[in-house]
DNA sequence: CTGAAAGCGCTTACAG
DNA sequence: CTGAAAGCGCTTACAG
């Protein structure tokens, strides 16, 4: 104990959390000791006594697609800033829907955590009446609730942009590769991006025929072969949209397989602008992955600190970046 | 307190720690009452009270390279498994040198955490001996200490298999673009694929000419600007190796800007073999990124739950990957 | 087999 | 301004 200082442990507690009641020559010998016995306080004991933890939890379905990652470092940058108010980044890596629940229950129950950031991850009523009865802020990522804070696009919107870039560049014959409307993660962008594409189209006078869409997993193989069905139709469309950019390489690699030039023979958007993007040179619609990362960990946060008085929802910016694909 | 049940807590204890001591009708009536009341451990508490806790470290420099959140989705596959023997994990990401003693000590010194597993981060003598003087277990992955067990790859050898492969294709006068020998963070595996590399060569008779290596910070516009003084000499290198794949992208991105036909005017192989280099078409160097973290989080469970006996150093396998970049 | 009690390392009214 | 004491929610000898 690091009382060789010759006061008690309350006196050192009080040094080292600032407390103002110290008076300066203590004060000065308190922290003598600490630095030359490398004292810290230990977290736990402290989180125990306290009564709040110092950690906040990231639930996160991190195998899923680059776009996840690139809103973590920006959730990281912002947490584990060095700086003083750093909180300790519990990572909860969610794979299927029922570990959610778990991981939700877990983190909130245990009181391990202070706060819980939600990454594109649905949250239903009950698992927000649960983390309301703990006194748990919570703040979502790529996705909303009325009820909790959360950092968005407007996955409508970007559908529009899409199907208008591709109005704008002379297409009138188009095809749409995305997600499952339905989807064991319960993900919705997919569906959100295609409803505001189809609407602009329809705007246009221009209609999403059934047989120019195609469904699967997100990833790029199936996008893929999604895309070759596409293609092979009697009448190929002259441009598609994919719901993500790494369904956009697949739709990529599927045209290169059979001999379709880009953007001569079929022109390709993709959506998220993820860093793979501008190394294929694939245009898309760019939304601020990093930054929404950062947004959130803010607001996390602040609602830590001062409680969310009401649930903002912040929407973020979308752009089209146009390349080489379209 | 679920001592509703009609019992103590100290019997609440044994039964949720499995205790044998706990006759079966007492057991069933906690049972019971932990499922009505929904009642859950408190895990600081219980880490308090036990001097152990039940999360693991992991310190990682999140935002330098792909292949480092490749690894993390190995640790992080093996250690949120959702099974029994699940240990939080707290992220630690470390920006900055400084950072990453700062990170230690606080992991080491507060108990949060049972163990730590260091990524890609060279590791000194003193903070070892703090380690072993906490009793803290740690394992490296991507970085060797003969004191601690760790997950590598021979490097040197990499860089052979790189010479060799090019050696084959018939080049001989061949470049290299890889990361300052001396950098921040002390990674030393660029150099060291640089030493195989060019004793390979040596060895072929063939000579590393000061003239064809250029050194930078490892990302995608410098290896692009290098290689464009690389290419603008005299006699350009007829291939070159970059030492990563994200660098072997900016060699691409150059010999295209100064329309270098790739491989027939030079051929690239890069190094890792992230999910990038299929993309792309790049001859690479495959290192198991995914398995090195499954297995370096094996063998830091393995040391929390039985000590390390003596580190084993795990030495995976590299193998090429021929694309079309040479 | 079960309970009362002490202890894990902090924080913070409460006295002085 | 500083210390003694209680309390945070567990676990685990120690009795019984």
């Amino acid at each position: 104990m690091a009382r060789q200082a010759g006061v008690s442990a309350a006196t050192v507690s009080r040094v080292l959390n600032d407390s103002p009641l110290v008076v300066e020559p203590t004060r000065a010998r308190v922290r003598a000791a600490v630095d030359e016995l490398g004292y810290r306080l230990n977290a736990t004991a402290r989180t125990l006594s306290l009564g709040r933890a110092t950690a906040v939890g990231v639930v996160v379905p991190f195998f899923t697609t680059h776009s996840v990652i690139e809103r973590l470092r920006g959730v990281v940058a912002r947490l584990s800033g060095g700086g003083q108010r750093a909180y300790d980044l519990l990572l909860y890596d969610v794979e299927a829907p029922e570990q959610r629940a778990d991981a939700m229950r877990d983190l909130a129950d245990r009181n391990r955590v202070a706060g819980l950031l939600i990454v594109s991850l649905p949250i239903f009523d009950d698992e927000i009446d649960a983390l309301q009865r703990d006194d748990l802020p919570a703040v979502l990522l790529d996705v909303s609730h009325p009820r909790l804070p959360g950092v968005v696009v407007d996955n409508v919107r970007g559908g529009e942009l899409a199907a208008e870039h591709l109005l704008a560049k002379g297409h009138s014959h188009i095809g749409f590769v995305g997600d499952h409307p339905t989807n064991e993660y319960g993900f919705t962008s997919s569906e959100d991006r295609r409803r505001g594409f189809s609407s602009a189209l329809d705007r246009a006078g221009i209609r999403l025929d059934p047989s120019m869409e195609r469904y699967g997993v997100p990833d790029r193989d199936e996008a893929d072969v999604l895309t070759r069905s596409l293609l092979q139709q009697p009448a190929p469309p002259t441009a598609i949209f994919a719901a993500s950019d790494l369904q956009a390489i697949g739709v990529l690699r599927a045209c290169e397989a059979l001999g379709a030039r880009v953007p001569d023979d079929v022109a390709v958007i993709g959506f998220d602008d993820v860093d793979l993007a501008e190394i294929v040179g694939l245009t898309t619609i760019h939304q601020p992955l990093r930054e929404s990362g950062e947004l959130a960990a803010d607001l996390l946060v602040a609602a830590i600190e001062h409680g969310v008085h009401d649930p903002v929802q912040e929407v973020q910016e979308l752009t089209v970046v146009e390349r080489r694909t379209t």
